[in-house]
DNA sequence: TTTTGCCTTGCCGCGACGGCAAGGTCAAGA
DNA sequence: TCTTGACCTTGCCGTCGCGGCAAGGCAAAA
C-alpha cells in the first residue's frame, strides 16, 4: 500500500508518516521502484501512533508505548505508569493556565476597554501594584 | 548598565535578552567598547517583556503590547482585546487538556496495572472498541 | 504521447531561545 | 606590571514535530 493510502487510512499526513520511519518508528518496505509499501501491521502502529500523538504523548513515549504495544509480554504496569506521569503533567499544565487565566481576567475586569489610555492592564505589566 | 545587570533586574537570560534585541523589541545603546548599555527605560519594557511572556503571550503579542504600552494616546480597548484573546485562547486549551485527561483517566482506570499484559490503554490507543 | 497525479529525496523554516566556541574587555589581586 | 577570572561580543548549530517547496522519477489515464 502507498503512503497516500497508509495517510488516509491513519490519518496522518505523509510528511508526518515519513517522519516517523527517519527516526526510526515504522518501518514499511520498499517496492522495486523505491515506493514504501505499508502492510496491515504497519497501518495499525500509525493507527496507534496517530491515537498517541492526540492524547499528548511526545513522540519520545510513543516510541516506548509503540514498544510495549508490540511486547506481547509486557506488564501492564509500565503503560499505566506512562499514563499517569501523562496525566500528572496535564494537571501541572492546567493548574498553570488556570492561574494564568485568573491573572489576566482580574487585570481584564479592571480594565474599563474604552478610547481612553488609562489601562490597568498595561500598569500591571509594567509592575505598578495594582 | 550591562547585559547582566539587565538580566538580574528583569528575570531574563542574557542570551533572551540578545534575541529580543535581534528582532527588534528592545533596542539599548553601545558603549565604545561595543557593550550593550541598559538604560532605566530599557529595563522597564524588558521587565514588561518578562512578565508579559510570563503571562503566556507570544513574543508577537509582546510587540504589539509594548508599542501600546509606550504610546501615550492608546485606547485601552486595544489592551484589553488582546487580554480577551488570551483568556479565550487559554479557556480554549483548559477544555482541550481537560477532555485528554478525562481520556486518559478512563483508559488508567480500567488497567490494572500489575505484571500481566493485558492493557486496556494500549487497546484503546490501538482503536479496540472499549 | 502527453498529461496528470503520486512518489522520491533533500533542504529550509518555524518559535523562542539554549549551548558552545573563539575571541575581546575590564577590574582586581600578586 | 602581569595575570587571572569574570564578563562581554558575534556566530553557528540544536531543539520538536513536522510544513512547504523544489527537482526529478514513476504510473495510470486521456
Amino acid at each position: 500500500m502507498n503512503i497516500g493510502s497508509a495517510s488516509q487510512l491513519s490519518g496522518l499526513p505523509a510528511k508526518t508518516i515519513r517522519y516517523y520511519e527517519e527516526i526510526g518508528l515504522v518501518a514499511p518496505g520498499r517496492r522495486d521502484n523505491g515506493y514504501r509499501d505499508y502492510s496491515e501491521p504497519d497501518i495499525h502502529k500509525l493507527r496507534f501512533l496517530q491515537r498517541a500523538r492526540g492524547l499528548g504523548f511526545s513522540v519520545h513515549d510513543c516510541r516506548i508505548l509503540l514498544s510495549l504495544y508490540e511486547d506481547e509480554h509486557r506488564a501492564s504496569a509500565d503503560v499505566k505508569a506512562l499514563a499517569l506521569a501523562r496525566i500528572a503533567d496535564i494537571e501541572q499544565k492546567l493548574r498553570e493556565l488556570h492561574s494564568l487565566k485568573e491573572t489576566l481576567q482580574t487585570l481584564a475586569d479592571n480594565c474599563h476597554g474604552d478610547d481612553r489610555p488609562e489601562c490597568p492592564i498595561l500598569d500591571g505589566l509594567s509592575g505598578e501594584p495594582v
